[in-house]
DNA sequence: CGATAATTTGAGTGAGGTCAACTTCTGTGG
DNA sequence: CCACAGAAGTTGACCTCACTCAAATTATCG
């Protein structure tokens, strides 16, 4: 490509696009300069608090949203009011599923969260005009059938105490992905998510903590803030693979 | 289109393409007769019995394959030798991931089962080429990703007896897809896959079917043949929704 | 018809659920 | 800075649903 050409190109991204998270190793990765400021017309950066419900079950689609900060968790709710997070997704992971009019679950910001909210006939016009953004998103769903299918394994057949562990080994994991040895974190989840992750109680939740504590595999102070001394050990104890 | 240059095409299509599932409601629909008569110059039918093991967990992908006949199922094994079954595949489903190496679950024929093996090269080049090939196989990708998190629900929040109910929902689902009141199938899974599939025991599985059949929710028959008075019914003890 | 596999049924056990009390965090206002 | 209130998390006692192990029954196939 035309060196000149090239510059001119990168000055022409949006400012707030440069330095976006989404636009290095999200979606947007795959977008020109023009496509980006013409979807920067219409995209709106919102700031969210924890707890925030971005969209219902069964709610019509009016937007999709790159998430730049924070965690979101998918969840499908049963009339009796059972709860089951079948996902969470971390910046900078795309949100929604195009041209799919009616979400299948509920999202909700698991911890303060920045989002880039697009409108939903732009994004879908430019999905149909740029094959990679496509294969993009594609790709983006494999990835998410994929740990749907490892979590099914977890849900389906692991113990609560393997359940924990490969919890914090997942979190673990979108911390500081390339960390070994040792590794600390914030968890983004309350109890109660936990559980609602797992398909166990807040009780068992607890406990199974509390003996991964005395086991000294992990230490937790503030609830929250998780060190843990040997990740591979706690690898073992969520299963091993 | 010039009608003349259509029962032309028509003609072109490969004799064993015509009357094909595939090519009317799975991937192959979108493939031009010119396309269809090159990727059949690769392909093979092949029928492999209950029980064959199609590929391994870990083992490299060298095809891909369009299920014609039967049912497949797709499962992920512990080191310990625990089993998840993540997923059913039916007819005119299509089987793999493609541009990925390695397979993450071992698939297996649980029916006696008709499969049209495409090689691996050839059917990358095709959906590089056809877009449109891309999309169809973006959203399979999308449905199996709504059926995964669907199944993390039941696997995560329900009893037994709702578990067992969804099973048999979802398999009269695909026998027999807009039936409603009654309906009756051959259930296409051993009462040991039923128990990998919902993360049971298989005598847990057992005593719930004989209960169920006591409630006068279904009739079985040789093991195999169910039959459904009540469809509804059934689906509100699957938890309803 | 006999052999083997698949399924059902029974008795006893245990992992995780339920309910309730207690402790620790977090944030707010005096 | 402390006191207090409400939320979040922990711990304990007890119970239940699904698991385990074992035996009986039924289906399948040569």
């Amino acid at each position: 490509m035309d060196a000149q050409l090239k510059i001119l190109d990168i000055h022409e991204v949006p400012l707030v696009c440069r330095g976006c998270d989404a636009r290095h190793n999200g979606v947007c990765s795959t977008l020109t300069p023009h496509q980006l400021t013409e979807l920067n017309k219409h995209s709106q950066r919102k700031a969210v608090e924890a707890g925030t419900e971005l969209i219902g079950q069964g709610q019509q689609v009016h937007s999709y949203s790159n998430i730049l900060k924070g965690v979101v968790k998918l969840s499908k709710i049963m009339a009796d009011g059972r709860q089951q997070i079948v996902g969470l997704q971390f910046a900078p992971d795309f949100m929604g599923r195009p041209f799919h009019g009616e979400s299948l679950m509920a999202a909700e910001a698991a911890t303060d969260t920045e989002l880039c909210v697009l409108p939903r006939k732009i994004l879908e016009r430019m999905i149909s005009e740029s094959s990679e953004l496509g294969s993009r998103l594609h790709n983006q769903a494999l990835t998410e059938l994929d740990e749907a299918r490892d979590w099914m394994l977890t849900l389906g057949r692991k113990s609560a105490r393997e359940k924990v562990a490969s919890l914090l080994v997942l979190v673990a994991a979108h911390a500081d992905p390339d960390r070994l040895g040792d590794c600390a974190f914030e968890l983004p989840l309350s109890r109660a998510d936990i559980a609602d992750f797992l398909g166990l109680t807040i009780e068992t939740v607890s406990r199974q903590m509390t003996k991964l504590r005395k086991d000294g595999l992990i230490h937790i102070e503030n609830n929250r803030q998780v060190y843990v001394p040997d990740l591979d050990k706690l690898a073992v104890t969520a299963g091993g693979d």
